[in-house]
RNA sequence: GGUUCCGUAGCUCAGUUGGAUAGAGCAACAGCCUUCUAAGCUGUGGGUCGAGCGUUCGAACCGCUCCGGAAUCACCA
């Protein structure tokens, strides 16, 4: 039974009766806040005009009403235009009751949607960094939620593998490495071509000094640098399907795969589709002719080709050179119009930093104005901020980039550390004690970066993730294991609690089962609103209910048998909710720690 | 200058789309381990929701104007 709608359509048939028919807007029903008495309060001033009484008198009317009519209605108090309603305990045991049976309970329907969701997508020519990881963790998380919600998602990543940054790692191996190959090296694939791809800027740097000194000017010698000559030589060459040039390209993106692979092991994600810019980067140019045909954009006497949007308060926007090469837009419309057709989707989400807002904003009114508005109004740029260290901003150039499998073991290494002083992990095997230190490690580093606002820029302090007290994810994650224990001592000790009781509720107890129901519309909710943050808030006030409930009541040693069972079934459906939205968050719980 | 976003406690953040006395955590202070996990629980103090005007029964939330900050406005991706 959906509690919302049997609340609303029993005061709709009350306030009927004694007003009259109203419309949806004029009910206002929400959950009564903590500090009042009532478990459901209606907003009485939309009625007003209605009843032609008093806030107060037409709150005491609906009241009296309700509580004559509706049996559940225990009681109800009025506080200024404010209704609150308590419904019978008898009610929320059966409430209880429903959810305790119910294994699936959460679980949305199909809606028979496809959506595909676009995330990570990073260039070849060096690792995953902190910013990488908000995005990775975001993108995943919005498509556990979507598919919570019942639809159909492709995880895509569109890897960035070609272009002068690619080929300048490439040159720099070439000219520098001496053949190391991650084998001899030792180190991973990405980091291995990211620690050439600073090799070039260091040389590419000393060589514009050089010929500043020989009297070139900064911007003469920014072009005519040696190594950025030969750089784009091999582009021009990768483009000719050059065969040494290719082969390298092949071997070293080879490695930096490897190295990704791991990196998106470490952090749980994964993928339906992985698509190379290198395939697509051709894509978009006769979606440039429709647009000319049309006359939406216009060819300039260089012959490259551009949309006027200072209609619409944007700029001139460049979509083809006058050498007839594609741009980044070109690309991104032709491979926009290509998903939507081949996997017939209904909705498209990037999830891209907020750096590109403006882009996005111009994608999809390009779109509109070649007339497909029917997929720009389904595409979402999924923005999210930056993140920022208590130093200051990331700057590659500054070395101040925390690099993202670092990251992970230095939070792995600090929850282990903490454990083991705390004793947790005494009497655990190695394979037992590993494990719960990356499930807390990760789940330390996830939460805290899943818990914000996507489209805030956001402060990383390691040291304050790492902070196992509070609003974090190994309170959520101590909270299921302390259930999970309750649950298995209870099972030692042959304790049957297989099916729900009907003892009646604690004030506490009450508490759990509307949180416990609310977990639909908060998927739902969460869904809509690509915000992993909402699960996190909702997982975290369970958590910290089931916490003080724990705190102050025996759940092992209640007497009454039928009492205790009920109980041991309200943790167990806890640890249940606790691990699905965790699970959609991409964090893994663990049964002890 | 144009566009977009942000501004809530000392710090990090919520605030479920316009409802009641604006909430958590950290930090500070005071309690609680003979009890199923103290990575916990309970309590105290801490606010001109950047500022002002407007809309209405009611605004942190909607509109306008300022102030402060970020991103972006490349024949880069």
């Amino acid at each position: 039974m959906n509690i919302e709608n049997f609340i609303s359509d029993a005061v709709r048939r009350s306030v009927e009766a004694l007003y009259g028919p109203l419309a949806d807007e004029q009910l206002q029903i929400q959950k009564t806040r903590r500090e009042f008495e009532g478990d459901y309060t209606l907003v009485t001033f939309p009625l007003l005009r209605r009843s032609r009484k008093s806030p107060e008198a037409t709150a005491t009317e609906i009241g009296e009403h309700m509580r004559a009519n509706v049996p559940e209605i225990v009681s109800f108090n009025v506080v200024k235009g404010f209704l609150n309603l308590s419904l019978d305990g008898a009610f929320w045991a059966a409430r209880f009751a429903e959810l305790a049976s119910d294994e699936r309970f959460g679980e949305a329907p199909s809606t028979g949607r496809t959506v595909m969701i676009e995330y990570s997508s990073p260039n070849t020519n060096k690792p995953l960094h902190l910013g990488h990881i908000r995005n990775n963790l975001l993108g995943y998380s919005v498509a556990q939620i979507l598919k919570a919600n019942g639809h159909n998602v492709i995880k895509a990543n569109l890897v960035n593998d070609r272009g002068i940054h690619i080929c300048k790692s490439m040159l720099a191996w070439k000219l520098y490495g001496n053949g190391e190959t991650p084998a001899s090296s030792g180190m991973k694939g990405d980091h291995l071509v990211g620690k050439y791809y600073v090799e070039f800027d260091k040389h590419y740097k000393a060589q514009i000094k050089e010929l500043v000194a020989a009297g070139q000017s900064e911007e003469e010698a920014k072009k005519n640098a040696p190594v950025m000559r030969e750089a784009q030589e091999m582009l021009r060459k990768w483009e000719a399907k050059d065969p040494e040039v290719y082969g390298l390209w092949e071997t070293m993106n080879g490695w930096v795969y490897e190295g990704f692979d791991v990196t998106y092991k470490a952090l749980g994600v994964d993928f339906d589709k992985v698509y190379y810019e290198s395939q697509t980067y051709l894509l978009g140019k006769s979606l440039v002719e429709e647009g000319l045909a049309k006359g939406v954009f216009y060819r300039r006497d260089d012959n490259s080709v551009w949309i006027d949007l200072t209609g619409d308060g944007l700029d001139e926007k460049l979509l083809l050179r006058g050498d007839g090469t594609s741009v980044y837009m070109t690309q991104d419309l032709g491979t926009a119009f290509r998903r939507f057709e081949d996997n017939k989707l209904d909705d498209m989400i990037y999830v891209v930093g907020n750096e590109q807002n403006y882009h996005f904003q111009v994608l999809k009114l390009v779109l509109k104005k070649l007339g497909y508005a029917e997929w720009s109004d389904h595409i979402t740029h999924l923005s999210y901020g930056m993140v920022e260290l208590p130093e200051g901003k990331m700057k590659s150039r500054e070395g101040t980039v925390v690099d993202a499998d670092d990251l992970i073991a230095d939070m792995v290494r600090t929850a282990r550390e903490m454990s083991a002083e705390l004793g947790k992990l005494d009497g655990c095997s190695e394979e037992e004690a590993e494990a719960v230190s990356a499930m807390v490690g990760l789940g330390a580093l996830k939460y805290f970066i899943l818990k914000v606002d996507p489209k805030k820029t956001m402060l990383f302090d390691p040291r304050e993730s790492i902070d196992f007290n509070g609003n974090t994810g190994p309170f959520i994650q101590y909270t299921h294991a302390r259930i999970r224990s309750i649950l298995r001592k209870a099972g030692e000790a042959g304790i049957d609690f297989g099916g729900a009781a009907s003892a009646a509720l604690l004030p506490e107890e009450v508490a759990l089962v509307k949180s416990l129901t609310e977990y639909p519309s908060v998927v739902a909710s969460a869904g809509e609103n690509f915000a992993p943050s909402i699960i996190g808030a909702y997982v975290y006030e369970l958590a910290k209910t089931f916490n003080g409930y724990y705190h102050d009541h025996s759940i092992l040693k209640e007497e009454d048998a039928e009492v205790r069972r009920m109980r041991l079934q309200l943790a167990a459906q806890v640890a249940r909710i606790i691990r699905k939205g965790m699970a959609l968050l991409g964090i893994d719980v663990p049964e002890r720690m």
